[in-house]
DNA sequence: TTCTTCATGTAATTAGTTACATGATTGA
DNA sequence: TCAATCATGTAACTAATTACATGAAGAA
């Protein structure tokens, strides 16, 4: 029992060992595949992670032999699943966006209409990329090939998660195209468009109101 | 100049100090204010990077003296204007999302209903938290109060995916409560919603075409 | 006048990334 | 049989966070 610390990259790896066993390499794929959407983390890591939860006794090593080849699976204990229950019982802290492509488009006063179309360009991309994955899986659960049918339902929800995010990102990206390209070169100086500042605003007092329990009917008879 | 390298951290100062001079107290309250949700970072980060500017040449710093304290005053130079309109020229990354709360739902299976819901909650609470802001902002807008006024429609498109950002967390999370409070106290094993995981896909499937640049209506014809 | 909060930083620590190294397997 | 790629790691580095320290201003 060392006196390393978890941090929420040790829970998410204890997260997926108590799905099943994992070798690191299964491990490395498997958040390249699906989790490092929701918890983006680099290869290296993962391999160290698993050797602090042995430490910890929150899971065990096996060799195995490839050949000559050594490779490590892991398997989570008991204790592990204790503290992986004691963890999820504590809510956790909600999203965290870092968004490079809307910080240049943010600045683009500094720089041209054109910066702002490059960026937004990319964003469509980076979303048409990130989705394909989430089509092909949503796909084989429906024709019941999913991978851990157990947790399809599981699935469901965190899944539909990252369809809305995409639909957003895309739908968000097709407008702010929209809406740039009747802009002139320069982005300075341009003139609000209240419409759609009105727009926005309608959007955030729904929020507002769903959050606080707000039926919509509630809202409509009001405004 | 030194050979100190500019990150993306970095960039975003010299960003804000393209606006117009700040106070290292002043970046730290504009960023608490706006730009930590989309490139979120600690105090700290911004007492060092405007030195760190200097040092390169892309910013000057003047000493200013209240009472028998110092505070530093950072202007961008032209070098940095230079900097930053070639930084702005290059295509971003894309969103990358940390979202701790739906890891925990994401292996609720060893856990239970009740920390589903708990998140759920946990994810409402946070963004009617940051929707807040956001309306303050958007209504001061719209009363021609707004900061940066001949800023403001470059603020929108930033501020609309802030806001389409929050109310599609927001329904989603009240999408899945619904769905999860008819689950069984133990979330192992529950069915798949088959006709959720159609709606789901069809969204995929949307995305999929506009970002190909199919029009909404040749889908709408071919399905 | 004392307590709290605002303001300006620095120091210590760490979580994470990038780059490297090396063996095994596949396939051209 | 040679090149490319898959697989398994380690080492070096750094970006970023947390914690600490201290002075000034405002409130009670």
């Amino acid at each position: 029992m060392s006196s390393a610390k978890m941090t929420t990259t040790s829970y998410a790896v204890l997260g997926l060992l108590a799905i099943k066993p994992w070798t690191t390499h299964e491990l490395v794929q498997q958040v390249n595949f699906s989790l490092r959407r929701i918890w983006p983390r680099a290869q290296s890591k993962l391999y160290e992670e698993p050797k602090k939860l042995v430490a910890l006794g929150y899971a065990e090593d096996q060799e195995e032999w490839i050949g000559r080849r050594r490779r490590t699976r892991y398997t989570i204990t008991e204790s592990g699943r204790d503290a992986l229950r004691a963890w999820l019982s504590v809510p956790g802290d909600g999203p965290s966006l870092e968004f490079e492509q809307l910080l240049k488009i943010d600045f683009s006063d500094s720089g041209s209409k054109d910066d702002i179309l490059t960026n937004l360009a990319a964003t469509l991309e980076w979303v048409q990329r990130e989705n394909e994955e989430n089509l092909v899986a949503g796909r084989a659960y429906l024709a019941g090939k999913g991978s851990f049918p157990e947790r399809a339902a599981l699935n469901l929800i965190g899944g539909r998660f990252l369809t809305d995010f995409y639909a957003m990102v895309a739908d968000w990206a097709v407008w702010a195209t929209k809406i740039v390209e009747t802009w002139p070169e320069d982005p300075r100086g341009v003139p609000l468009d209240l419409a759609e500042q009105r727009a926005a605003l309608r959007v955030a007092e729904r929020i507002a109101d769903l959050a606080a329990g707000v039926p919509a009917s509630e809202h409509d008879a009001a405004s």
